[in-house]
DNA sequence: ATGACAATCAGAGATTGA
């Protein structure tokens, strides 16, 4: 079972080199961020022409995320739990009916900026929710993962030029706590499971030609609970999606597992 | 110190992103 996490940057301005990269790089499931589009706008039949499964939990204008599947989905919730005041489309779960079930959640993490702030605060309140059902993932002794855009540079080695990032929500001390915390429970992070050193980017900004320069930061991730990690074969970046006509700012990030 | 780039909604330019 192959999966991919992509934060596409608006399914509108992305049909096109959306499209093309399921057909060409066939993903079982996709766990999609920033759909940017409410539910009823999302162009679903489009994507189930193609062979998947839809699955959208949407807002007007900002945030979004997405699943689509080759493999029957069962269980879909939308929402994090922890708050029902929380009306920002970040959280989407399912499980993937493959040879082995595994239950996947695709997550929007808020970027968090300008610190300190209101976005800050509720950035860190959204991680500790986020701890939670962690928790309770990892309590139910199944494979299941947690992928998607973190919004977190774990560490210096994850960008480009780290001291541009001291200061930002995305590299914060209290931000890499916070995600440490979730790790520390238990999860295994796939691609620093199979990968080490300095250099692998999933994002590189639109300006200044930074793609080009290989100026990026690595802030999608796979968070995957032991009894998934077992199943865990491969995990790689693909790049060069970055690279195509119309791009969005995040690549897609991949992990195999024997499911 | 600022803007550079892109997307959205709206129908100009502010807001958001990272």
């Amino acid at each position: 079972m192959k999966i991919a996490t992509f934060n596409i940057n608006g399914i509108k301005a992305r049909f096109e080199a959306l499209t093309d990269w399921l057909q060409n790089s066939a993903p079982d499931v996709a766990l999609l961020q920033e759909i940017k589009s409410v539910d009823e706008n999302f162009p679903r039949e489009h994507f189930e022409d193609l062979g998947y499964i839809v699955e959208t939990h949407g807002q007007k204008s900002f945030n979004g995320v997405a699943i689509m599947s080759k493999l029957p989905l069962e269980d879909v919730t939308r929402g994090l739990p922890g708050d029902d005041a929380d009306e920002q489309a970040r959280w989407i779960e399912a499980t993937v009916m493959g040879e082995k079930p595994v239950r996947v959640c695709g997550l929007y993490l808020p970027n968090g900026n300008p610190v300190p702030g209101p976005k800050y605060d509720y950035k860190l309140a959204w991680m500790k929710r986020l701890k939670t059902r962690a928790e309770a993932l990892l309590a139910a002794e199944e494979p299941a993962l947690m992928a998607g855009d973190y919004n977190i540079i774990p560490q210096d080695e994850d960008a480009a030029r780290p001291d541009a990032w001291r200061t930002d929500a995305l590299a914060r001390p209290e931000s890499r706590a916070a995600y440490r915390e979730i790790l520390n429970l238990g999860f295994t992070e796939a691609f620093r499971a199979r990968h080490q050193g300095a250099g692998h980017y999933s994002f590189w900004d639109y300006q200044r030609g930074a793609y080009d320069r290989n100026d990026g930061i690595r802030i999608d991730h796979h968070l995957l609970t032991p009894q998934a990690a077992d199943l865990l074969t491969d995990c790689w970046i693909e790049a060069d999606v970055r690279g195509r006509e119309k791009p969005s700012d995040h690549t897609p990030v991949w992990i195999e597992l024997d499911a």
